[in-house]
RNA sequence: GCUGAUGUAGCUCAGCCGGUUAGAGCGCGAAACUCAUAAUUUCGAGGUCGGUGGUUCGAGCCCACCCAUCAGCACCA
């Protein structure tokens, strides 16, 4: 009955904050949606990690004067902060740099090897003599060919803006000491995309209706403008070592390896609970539903190269029993980009909205409700503080929290502290009419969440919030209770019940102030689970991780059953509004710094 | 440059396989109400659906071209 589904966001780089483009785009939308199957009694597997290893972790540890160890664990520390500051339930959010990691990613290549996947390729490259070591493309400098600029760089000229290989530049040189490189040969592994092809086409090709069109369209055109090998392995020394003898100068390269976190995340979460086979239950069962969040520039390596792997290493890994397969990306969900006021996120630029410094000055749900009323599911969109504000004051407060408190302030100041009983009148056309409505809600909602429309559920719940204040209004308790009491009763009766609805259906959204409009309501437990940060020790190493303990939540996608006479608790407003100028001095402090 | 997307009311966006007077929220105007964080509810005004041309009995939705914005084509994943 109960659904396995396992929900993987994408491994941020661990080389600076998240902002909130990261989590309109990438961590918020599957927390709700986590959220939402635990509610509904799903099996959730959520998992993720810190990405330890790719190129902008050495570049800014060469930039500090660091080690990238300690660049990302910097990082790893700050993100593990955010998630929790502002909920993003994982199960299990780990990093690359771990023995498990590392075994798991040397197994798949070794895999893809005795499959006959990866095939070695032998080309020349720019060395550094003076360095001892092989340069990458934008550690080299030199005259662009095209136009002449002194400057450009290995990968692109920023004068005129063309793409370049580092060997066509003129006088080439490297950025670190200024040293000539020269070109010397190295030998790479190189996974068999183009051998990949059949297998991945047919995959997109099947039963994908539910995809967003623009990740189906996008992977469709991507291998059938033709898939060619692509490098794997890289010569760095920060990074995992192939499983091979003679290689030791070489790494894994960081894309083959950090989609691989999924898989090993799981395996981890399974071995820290003592149940070192449960995993599978999201791997090789067919009918688990795999989930994979993140940005449109991920498309390719979890729509197409993702799966390519995952194919290539025969899909029964760690598993005697070979009919059985892992699975392929259920559903690849991807995001397009969010704006700030107009403009495109840049970390170089600082052009950004961190998510520490967000977090510092707004409560996390009113961030949340905002994030999400403006996802980027379809198209890229725009935060902007005007509309943050706005949003937050015109519809959060006005609609949902107003409802909140003046029914439970109502109820609370008017009948002595206790939910008040149905009058013997029974409930009216109008009371049950407003009760099966938002009861509705958890078909019309649920539908919406399942579906990954994030944004027209919560829509959805709004516009059940406005319609209660109609019921409300029509009702007016407030007039009635002067000369028929027991009428007033039965209408709060059913405001407080709907708003019990409410708190539930908003609750994937807005997890903080459901819990608390729980317990203004009188009721005792937590909604969700516990949020911790755990150490672990492997062999060699240590790392500390997030971890989400889902064993006391009491939270169910189900009708209310609020009983008469249950005592309330004073209530306070759900939400802040906030003042209008503090937008102009937000945007004044993204200019002046 | 090549490939792909987007351009709908003041703002942010919905519009499924082309089909009667193009929708929502917010903002704006009027009214009702006063329990509530001057919040709520009802009603109303507002758009030649980027431009031009075409296919069709009929196009926001299909085709061509143009304009604008964005993304991918990188040793960035």
């Amino acid at each position: 009955m109960a659904e396995n589904i396992l929900v993987c966001t994408a491994w941020p780089y661990a080389n600076g904050n998240l902002h909130i483009g990261h989590l309109a785009g990438a961590y918020l939308p599957p927390d709700i949606f986590a959220r939402f199957h635990r509610l509904k009694g799903n099996n959730v597997l959520m998992v993720s990690g810190s990405d330890s290893h790719g190129t902008p972790i050495t570049l800014r540890a060469d930039a500090e004067g660091v080690s990238p160890l300690e660049i990302f664990e910097r990082f790893h520390g700050q993100f593990l902060e955010t998630y929790q500051q502002i909920g993003i339930t994982y199960d299990l959010f780990t990093h690359t740099d771990t023995e498990n990691h590392y075994q798991v990613s040397q197994d798949i290549f070794s895999a893809c090897l005795e499959n006959g996947f990866l095939y070695k390729h032998t080309e020349e490259q720019f060395y550094s003599e003076t360095e001892q070591r092989f340069l990458p493309d934008r550690y080299i400098e030199g005259t662009c060919p095209v136009c002449g600029y002194e400057s450009a760089r290995g990968d692109q000229c920023d004068n005129c803006k063309s793409l370049l290989n580092p060997t066509e530049l003129i006088n080439p040189r490297s950025k670190n000491d200024g040293s000539v490189p020269v070109l010397r040969a190295t030998e790479h592994f190189y996974l068999d995309l183009g051998k990949l092809s059949d297998d991945i086409l047919a995959y997109l090709s099947q039963d994908k209706d539910y995809w967003r069109s623009n990740v189906i369209n996008f992977s469709l055109q991507y291998v059938k403008d033709g898939l060619r090998g692509r490098a794997i392995t890289r010569d760095i020394g920060w990074g995992i070592p192939l499983p091979l003898e003679g290689y030791d100068s070489k790494r894994l390269y960081v894309w083959f390896e950090a989609v691989i976190g999924y898989f090993s995340a799981s395996i981890e979460w399974a071995a820290n609970h003592g149940e070192p086979e449960k995993w599978k239950e999201w791997w090789y069962r067919p009918e688990a539903k795999t989930y994979y969040f993140i940005g449109k520039d991920n498309i390719p390596f979890h729509a197409v190269i993702w799966p390519a792997e995952l194919i290539a290493t025969g899909r029964h890994l760690y598993e005697d029993d070979t009919s059985k397969f892992l699975n392929l990306p259920y559903d690849v969900p991807a995001n397009e980009y969010l704006n700030m006021e107009g403009e495109k996120l840049s970390t170089s630029r600082n052009w950004a909205i961190w998510a520490p410094d967000l977090l510092e000055r707004y409560d996390p749900d009113a961030v949340r409700f905002y994030l999400t009323a403006i996802a980027p599911e379809t198209r890229d969109t725009d935060f902007t503080f005007d509309d943050f504000i706005r949003r937050n004051n015109d519809e959060l407060v006005a609609a949902w929290g107003n409802l909140v408190n003046r029914v439970l302030g109502f109820a609370y100041k008017r009948f002595d502290g206790q939910v008040p009983p149905i009058g013997p009148d029974g409930l009216d056309d109008l009371d049950r009419q407003m009760l099966s409505e938002v009861e509705a809600g958890f078909d019309t909602i649920g539908d919406l969440l399942a579906a990954v429309k994030l944004r027209a559920a919560l829509d959805e719940a709004m516009r059940l919030a406005r319609s209660t204040n109609g019921y409300l209004n029509e009702k007016a308790p407030w007039k009635a209770i002067k000369d028929d009491p027991a009428r007033a009763g039965t209408s709060i009766y059913v405001t407080l019940r709907v708003i019990d609805n409410l708190k539930i259906l908003f609750s994937p959204f807005l997890p903080h102030t459901s819990q608390r409009l729980h317990a203004y309501l009188g009721y005792e437990g937590q909604l969700f689970g516990r949020q911790y940060v755990e150490d672990f020790v492997e062999t060699n190493r240590r790392h500390s991780a997030l971890c989400y303990d889902n064993s006391q939540a009491i939270g169910r996608w189900q009708p209310s059953d609020l009983q008469p006479g249950q005592a309330l608790r004073q209530p306070e407003p759900l939400f802040k509004k906030l003042e209008p100028e503090l937008a102009e001095q937000e945007v004044a402090r993204l200019l002046g710094k």
